[in-house]
DNA sequence: GCCAACGTTGGC
DNA sequence: GCCAACGTTGGC
């Protein structure tokens, strides 16, 4: 059964377009444990909406596709990465990332705003008070829903 | 830039 | 294991 979530990206590191040029990308960085187990769950096939966060506005950009599975983070072992985690080591790495490929952009960004109006978003994760996480798994019709907002014009 | 809501760290 | 201090996230 094909999973559907949802990720969360700052556009001014990594956003839908930055995707788009380069076709796929390992989704590193990741930092939080939570987040982490999320990302171990992810199978080739699973698709994602793709979030723009810390954006104005923010809100749904497009969908990803997972290409493969969670694998190590190399950019926990980099002194140089701002990822650089010093507790993590070759034998027990810490942090994992799946390598996600781009599937579309919306033709239109669907603000943050209009998913919260939305009746059948109401249940949604990220819309939830005080949640941070940056990947999140969406039930239900919530993809179907997001996918739909982002191919039509504005109500 | 502000700040609420979290998560993490480290002393005890 | 508790919890205060600190750091981060992310909307506004």
């Amino acid at each position: 059964m094909k999973k559907k979530w949802l990720l969360k990206s700052e556009p001014d590191t990594f956003s839908i377009d930055d995707l788009q040029n380069k076709g796929s990308s390992l989704w590193d960085g990741v930092r939080n444990y939570q987040a982490r187990n999320f990302l171990m769950e992810m199978k080739p096939g699973d698709e994602a909406i793709f979030y723009h966060s810390n954006a104005n506005p923010p809100g749904a950009a497009g969908v990803a596709i997972i290409l493969d599975s969670a694998k190590v983070d190399p950019t926990q072992f980099n002194p140089e990465s701002e990822y650089f985690d010093s507790k993590a080591t070759i034998e027990k790495p810490r942090w994992f990332c799946p390598e996600v490929g781009f599937k579309k952009k919306f033709s239109r960004l669907v603000p943050l705003g209009e998913l919260r109006e939305h009746e059948k978003l109401r249940n949604m994760t990220l819309l939830q008070k005080g949640s941070r996480l940056s990947v999140t798994p969406l039930v239900g019709d919530e993809f179907a829903t997001i996918v739909d907002l982002g191919s039509s014009k504005k109500n």
